[in-house]
DNA sequence: ATACGACTTAAACCATGGTTTAAGTCAACA
DNA sequence: TGTTGACTTAAACCATGGTTTAAGTCGTAT
């Protein structure tokens, strides 16, 4: 099993590393071993589940709710129908923000042509 | 020409009144007029710039990029060649943030496959 | 005339999500 | 052996985007 330093966690995700030790304390990196020295030891399987905060992250889910995963990860195979029903919400959460985003967008594409038009042609509006 | 109360306004586009009053501190909502008794009217003109307002906000562009734009439109059509590239720039950083999203919903999704399929069968993972 | 509801202001307060700082430890290399 | 670089901690700090509070004004219905 390899395992990568903070700074190498850090550059694979192109997170910083005091964002990675914030995520710690936060509960989101739970079971993180260390070296001798105290040093972070980040296992595959911490990568793995660092790359799961990062898509939850990504699509806007809070602190306490990636949180709530972990916990329910940390907790074992009893949380599965949690962790599904969490997912399913989730997922319908982002399809509503990403229609929102994607029907604001036609407002700016309707100024984009507008202003397009516009800028040949010398013509007044907001 | 009809004007809008702020309770009217709040009701329209369900913006809680003081996110109003924020916004208009804030430069997002210029020129708004008062009656004898100082309270905000809402021109027709007014409603259709916090329509935009809304948007750009729907869209995550932070406020001091909206007062910008807004900025831009008091001034007049000398900038609608610098609210135009704006709205273009913004659009990628838009397309963007839906592309990052979309693609973390992946990952969720294969989550949610996953657990769908050990629920029923008990088995072992993160 | 008075009480109510809707509005006004400035300023304080809050949550979220980090980032920065200060002081210190440790391993390795010159 | 001592200095350098990567790391550690706790705590302070910061930006963003509002929300809440306190105190007061106005118009209208009773």
């Amino acid at each position: 099993m390899k395992y990568c330093s903070i700074s190498e966690a850090s550059a694979q995700f192109n997170i910083p590393e005091s964002t990675l030790r914030y995520y710690e304390k936060k509960g989101l990196l739970p079971l993180i071993e260390r070296d001798g020295a105290g040093r972070r030891l980040f296992s595959e399987d911490q990568m793995a589940l660092l790359n799961t905060v990062i898509c939850l992250k990504n699509t806007n889910m809070p602190i306490r709710g990636i949180k709530q995963y972990i916990d329910w990860v940390v907790e074992g195979d009893s949380t599965i129908g949690l962790r599904l029903e969490m997912m399913k919400n989730h997922k319908q959460t982002v399809l509503a923000e990403i229609s929102l985003m994607t029907e604001s967008l036609e407002g700016i594409d309707f100024k984009i042509s507008r202003y397009t038009k516009q800028r040949t042609q010398t013509r007044s509006g907001e």
